[in-house]
DNA sequence: TGACAACCGGAACGGTGGTTCCGTATCCTG
DNA sequence: CAGGATACGGAACCACCGTTCCGGTTGTCA
């Protein structure tokens, strides 16, 4: 591989990183394209569709929470359902990338990336864990919580990170088993 | 106005009612024309433009959840806050062009429709009473707990409207101020 | 019933965004 | 340093959507 072709992904990598991380997944190819300070053409080549650029970022913040998830299994089950959701609310408000993948399933690659099948199941245990231990109410799905979060990340992003940490907190306290009377 | 355009009219409303609220605002224009029975032209005959066409419509729900509002003021504050709370979310989980207005502030009709405005206010009144009673947690705003309640119902309306309930039940659950211990 | 104004359908336009293609520039090897 | 493979830029292409336009149709009134 030439040396310059090699620096260009970076470059293409690093504008893509940002522009996903404030804008979200909606950002036009060619302004990637445009912050590398290269052609489309050149983003194609290295590439080979959109949905493949942001699979090559969102993965890497998916194998984050993934582990997170994985130290936290060990951890008393309330406490480490409720640390995980906070740490992945404050993650998913700052990466709007991430919130988008998270919440609209069918959109964009569902099977295409596995890590994410994989978090869901982590997230899914963590969450069964945690209601089996009485800390959680027991009528929530996982899918539940994941809407529940995104939908506050994804709305709330617009005026910036500070309200998501409240509406989190709103959430956590929602979901515990013994604020129900 | 001759009758078949009036008819027109009525067959454009009830088929735009319909897919906004099953498909959001983002449904075509053309789609919406086809399921009328009538072409793009005659649509755009009656309404200037597609967000006069949804405004005609939403507007309708915003006025009734306005009303509900106003009878409520009158209620104990808490109960009357979690009422209301409750019956929006139920209403834009059944319709998503309500959803979609409500969330995307700035993306369509801020100013347009006066209703919206209207509607915010009201609401804003109902939470700041129902925190001045104690009722709910006080460090949350008007925006936070719509933005909470419009991401539940946008992100979880894929499924359907069963899952909504629990969310909003969550929500005011995590909003009570009792709750924070 | 005839004729005109109102109305209709849908093809065409303009803008946006993802993807492709090709003439040109650049890197690397001999 | 020369020649060819490799990579580059960005114009061109295609699909989608909101909106406009115009030739044909249809309701209505005399």
């Amino acid at each position: 591989m030439r040396a310059d072709a090699r620096r260009n992904v970076e470059r293409v990598l690093k504008a893509a990183e940002e522009l996903f991380a404030d804008e979200g997944l909606s950002v036009p190819v060619d302004m990637i394209a445009a912050r590398a300070g290269v052609g489309v053409g050149t983003l194609y080549r290295h590439f080979p569709t959109k949905e493949a650029l942001f699979t090559a970022i969102v993965v890497a913040h998916l194998e984050s929470l993934s582990a997170r998830a994985r130290d936290l299994a060990a951890s008393e089950p309330g406490e480490a359902f409720f640390t995980f959701l906070r740490e992945m609310g404050e993650m998913a408000a700052r990466k709007r990338d991430l919130a988008d993948i998270l919440a609209r399933a069918g959109l964009f690659t569902v099977e295409t990336c596995p890590v994410k099948q994989q978090l869901q199941e982590q997230f899914e245990t963590l969450l069964e864990r945690a209601q089996a231990a009485g800390a959680v109410r027991p009528d929530v799905t996982g899918d539940d919580v994941t809407a529940l979060l995104m939908g506050a990340c994804l709305t709330g992003g617009e005026h910036g990170q500070p309200a998501a940490d409240v509406m989190v907190s709103v959430i956590c306290d929602g979901l515990r088993a013994d604020h129900r009377r």
